[in-house]
RNA sequence: GGGCUAGUAGCUCAGUUGGUUAGAGCGCGCGCUUGAUAAGCGUGAGGUCGGAGGUUCAAAUCCUCCCUGGCCCA
């Protein structure tokens, strides 16, 4: 027989009793908390065995099974680019994803999430070229099937490797069967989504300026370019007023200043700066050689005028007149060559690009030839005109320069500026000519120069059926969480220019569409375009590159008379349409979107193209809501750089510390502005996490052996349980408003200080002495039990969106007594529901006292603290305290037991006024402690000192409490 | 340069319509406990609320300017 009672099963204990020994060993008759459930969550080993269990029991399709039926909770997933390992910023977007997608199931809802991926464009473009340089091989020898082919399977590869990443933190979603632009459905749906701006009139040809590679013959994207320094002919020249717009400024002459003379042929207008201040010099001396005249009268820029001067060789000048530039408002010149095919009006227009830092304060544009140039012209109209041919060439219509090249072939300058400049000094607008070397766009393949020009591309128009209008009446109709978010996109819509859809680009969606060679005219044909969608359903939009047309076109029209359309559509128009082939083909999930999630530079992406594209064949915007996030800095603020040496890893993280750290982070954090993480940051959340994980350890430890047989009625319970029930109410309510508002901070803040305030230094604190030394029956110790369940229940479930592996590993470790009870049933804590919380809980009155109690209590540790310092006591069981009260507290503490709530062995209450020398805590009136020691034996099981020590004869060494807990018959 | 946005204790955050000595948790110091123990409890010290002006009897809270960040544009 063993010698002392088994800790497992505290019935055997029975058995000791009639042992008879004078030194009993009551230390293993105190119920001490047990579990399975370890201090130390050992995060990096458990997680992957959790994500291992949750795979193996099915449970993204058993969630779905559970939530059949339920109102849908859409959250629409926003796709990353399958490009590369996944970074901090995705961790925190979709870690958000995740605990909003889990506590909305929770709260009720059917709440399946998607994940996506957008997989065409430049950056995997580029990836595959690089590759073939690396192999010698060139990009433009390769079959362009074969290279998209190429292209398809880099995405692939890196879908696949993000898919794991994302599941390593936790992330619950349909990753069997995720949504990726590249699949065949999604490139037929795209196509059939670009039919419906074609079909209803807002998809038009226009023409943009792009950087241009002469040697290439291709336009560049952005990240394409290289700058170099570059020597560049420059020009000052003279434009003639015409038509003047302040008589001070008539017969003056406008001077320019330009480092591409050949941009001159394309010039249409000259923008000036509104606040700039202008004058009209006229012109006193002239050096040998100047090409200026004296007499003539020039406008410039007063700030710019000595080194105008300089440069063209004037001696002396006189100011006549000054003026702001908004006076040349509504002026005009005519272009120098005029008489030779030039014959029109170049405007006089306010640009506020325009500055003074260099040139003579105006600029000369050419809308074919440079980005202000080219919206400027828009602006006010001005038509693009076509100068300048892929090849570098001037086109043949242009006078005088017809066929003359900007650069050669090999990248070389061509005629083109020297037979400006040329011209331009036979017609005496030449004023000087000179040199520049600067920073200029170079092409990161050739290295050669660019140059802009006017390219024909595809344009959704906002005005057309009223896009404008439909987007931002549809942004008043979103809710914005931050509710900031909804001016940044407002301002945006209310003043982007045309959506140019496409690109010159290999690796995307064709712009499926045939022009009439006779009229210019899209061919709008329902027919051939559902043809084209069925095609491509079959075999992907590679089929448009591999298919003769008039496969597509069927027999109504013959391939001859169309050009068919090869530019490639921009990949915001793909990941645009998502709501198409995910939300709206996906007859699991609702169109619209509940929620669209992303970081607050998509109000330019995503939200943006998906709200137009959907306003554009739809009518409204495909989200109901969107939320925000800021970005991830480090520890000071910074961005994260590799130089800088400050980039946190989520790899590194889960490794580490584990993915639910990460997680906590996350929700710790006010997302909707930047947030900050770093070895420090990382070490508080484990400080953070560590609490938490010890209360649910503790709860579980204190259920030990638990049946539902122990539950005692709330009515029957005493104050301090009906007081924590009131608790769980309260943060109950909480929890569900937090989670409505998306608000995750408050809802841990308000969990995390109610497991370290409420629960672990005042109610576990005081109830250890029941836990431990009541006896099982007892209504106190079964009261105490029967609140554990509660909070087992309640708290695993409230954590189970944040920390999803700790709270799923604290559910498995729930007593064996639970198993298959109503409640606690589920094999995994994800396929629960927030518990229903009894109404009869709540209890304001109670609540409200309570928080009067705990009030004098914190009078009376602040003087048990004091008798600390000065040695008298150490344990506060070892005091014996007199609490001198007012009346009404006295009132209050009636009926309380106060020397269990201050965990002291005895204690006196007494009204009255507090004598001389008494402790008191300037913020509790009417409350004095006088310190005392308690009297009496230590009870060797539950260590009160208690005067009654030694009554007992069985059980010499023990207060009253204790010897009839030693003594009870088992209870369950 | 423009649009949006932020700057409260070492850290993460609260601070209603301007109104008593600006709060919480964590961390830190000290002490207690050794029956939650690589835990638990108590207690203490930390902030001229980014800076400078201004309005007001009264401003972290309203106004102006400036500084330092972030995102998106140019």
């Amino acid at each position: 027989m063993c010698r002392g009672p088994d800790r497992r099963r505290p019935t055997v204990l029975l058995q000791v009793q009639e042992i008879p020994h004078m030194t009993r060993d009551y230390k293993s008759t105190v119920f001490l908390p047990r579990t399975d459930f370890p201090m130390r969550g050992g995060l990096p080993t458990k997680e992957p065995e959790l994500l291992k269990r949750w795979e193996d029991m099915g449970l993204f399709q058993r969630l779905r099974e559970t939530a059949k039926g339920r109102e849908k909770f859409v959250l629409h997933d926003g796709p990353p680019y399958a490009n590369g390992n996944i970074h901090i910023g995705h961790a925190v977007n979709k870690v958000l994803k995740d605990v909003i997608v889990r506590s909305r199931q929770m709260q009720g809802y059917d709440s399946n999430y998607v994940p996506g991926w957008d997989c065409h464009g430049l950056p995997i473009e580029w990836k595959i070229e690089e590759k073939y340089r690396a192999e010698g091989k060139d990009k433009d020898e390769v079959p362009l099937n074969q290279f998209r082919a190429e292209c398809r399977q880099f995405a692939q590869k890196w879908v696949d490797v993000q898919a794991g990443e994302f599941r390593r933190l936790g992330v619950e979603g349909n990753w069997a069967d995720p949504y990726l632009t590249m699949t065949l459905p999604a490139e037929a749906q795209i196509v059939r989504e670009i039919h419906k701006f074609a079909m209803n009139g807002g998809l038009y040809k226009g023409a943009k300026p792009v950087m241009w590679s002469v040697v290439e013959k291709t336009a560049l994207a952005e990240a394409e370019i290289e700058y170099h320094d570059h020597t560049s002919t420059t020009v000052f020249a003279r434009f003639a007023i015409w038509g003047s717009p302040a008589p001070e400024v008539d017969d003056a002459n406008i001077v320019i200043w330009t480092t591409t003379p050949w941009t001159l042929p394309g010039n249409r207008a000259i923008a000036f700066g509104e606040d700039i201040e202008y004058a009209v010099y006229k012109v006193l001396a002239v050096e040998e050689g100047s090409l200026a005249e004296v007499g003539e009268r020039l406008v410039l820029a007063t700030a710019l005028a000595e080194t105008v001067f300089k440069e063209t060789k004037i001696k002396d000048a006189r100011l006549l007149h000054r003026f702001p530039g908004s006076r040349l408002a509504g002026g005009y010149c005519h272009h120098p060559l005029t008489r030779s095919g030039y014959d029109f009006q170049v405007p006089l227009l306010a640009g506020d690009f325009v500055t003074t830092d260099a040139g003579t304060g105006f600029v000369h544009i050419a809308p074919g030839h440079g980005e202000d140039d080219f919206h400027l012209g828009q602006a006010n109209g001005i038509e693009v005109p076509q100068t300048v041919g892929e090849d570098g060439r001037y086109y043949d219509h242009v006078p005088l320069f017809a066929g003359l090249r900007v650069y050669t072939a090999e990248g070389k300058p061509g005629e083109a500026n020297g037979a400006v400049l040329k011209a331009f000094q036979e017609v005496g607008a030449l004023l000087a000519k000179g040199r520049i070397k600067h920073s200029y766009p170079h092409s990161w393949r050739s290295k050669a120069p660019l140059i802009f020009r006017t390219t024909p591309q595809w344009f959704i128009s906002m005005e057309t059926n009223d896009l404008r209008k439909t987007a931002l009446q549809a942004i008043s109709d979103t809710t914005w969480f931050p509710a900031q978010g909804e001016n940044r996109i407002r301002a945006m819509i209310e003043q982007r220019p045309d959506w140019c859809i496409s690109r010159q680009r290999a690796w995307g969606v064709p712009i499926a569409l045939f022009v009439s060679k006779q009229t210019g005219e899209i061919l709008r044909d329902a027919e051939v375009f559902a043809r084209i969608a069925d095609i491509f359903e079959k075999e992907g939009s590679d089929a448009w590159f591999a298919r003769p047309a008039q496969d597509f076109l069927g027999n109504a029209h013959r391939a001859d008379d169309y050009e068919q359309v090869r530019d490639i559509v921009d990949v915001w128009f793909e990941s645009g349409s998502t709501h198409a082939f995910v939300l709206e083909q996906r007859p699991e999930l609702k169109w619209p979107a509940s929620l669209y999630l992303e970081g607050s530079d998509q109000h330019r992406g995503w939200f943006h193209s998906s709200l137009l594209e959907s306003c554009g064949t739809r009518g409204r915007a495909p989200y109901d809501a969107v939320l925000t996030h800021g970005f991830t800095l480090d520890e000071q603020g910074r961005k994260m750089s590799k130089s800088l040496g400050n980039v946190v890893a989520p790899q590194e993280v889960c490794d580490k510390y584990g993915a639910d750290i990460l997680r906590l982070w996350v929700v710790s954090t006010d997302y909707t502005e930047d947030q900050r993480i770093g070895p420090e940051i990382i070490k508080y959340q484990a400080d953070h996490y560590r609490r938490l994980r010890n209360t649910l350890r503790y709860i579980l430890g204190a259920l030990a052996d638990y049946t539902p047989a122990e539950r005692i009625a709330v009515a029957e319970m005493p104050e301090l349980e009906r007081w924590v029930l009131h608790r769980l109410s309260e943060l109950d309510a909480l929890v569900r408003a937090k989670i409505e508002a998306y608000d995750f901070h408050d809802l841990s803040v308000a969990i995390h200080n109610f497991c370290a305030v409420e629960l672990s230094a005042f109610y576990f604190d005081v109830r250890k002495d029941s836990l431990y030394c009541d006896a099982p029956g007892s209504v106190r110790r079964r009261s105490v039990r029967t609140v554990m369940e509660h909070l087992l229940s309640t708290l695993t479930a409230w954590l189970a969106p944040i920390l999803c592996f700790t709270a799923e590993e604290a559910w498995l470790a729930r007593p064996e007594g639970l198993a298959g009870i109503e409640g606690w049933s589920e094999e995994s804590v994800h396929l629960r529901v927030f518990p229903a919380i009894p109404a009869e809980w709540r209890n304001g009155d109670l609540a409200a006292k309570w928080e009067s109690i705990r009030n004098v209590r914190r009078v009376v540790t602040g003087a048990l603290e004091l008798e600390r310092a000065n040695k008298k006591i150490g344990s506060s069981l070892q005091a014996n305290p007199t609490v001198l009260v007012d009346a009404a507290t006295k009132a209050l503490l009636d009926g309380v037991d106060f020397a269990e709530i201050c965990i002291t062995s005895q204690i006196t209450v007494a009204e009255g006024a507090a004598p001389e020398g008494a402790f008191v805590l300037p913020d509790v009136a009417g409350i004095a402690v006088v310190p005392g020691l308690a009297e009496g034996g230590k009870c060797e099981r539950c260590w009160k000192i208690l005067p009654e020590v030694g009554t007992n004869a069985a059980h010499p060494t023990l207060c009253l409490r204790c010897a009839e807990a030693v003594d009870a018959e088992p209870a369950f």
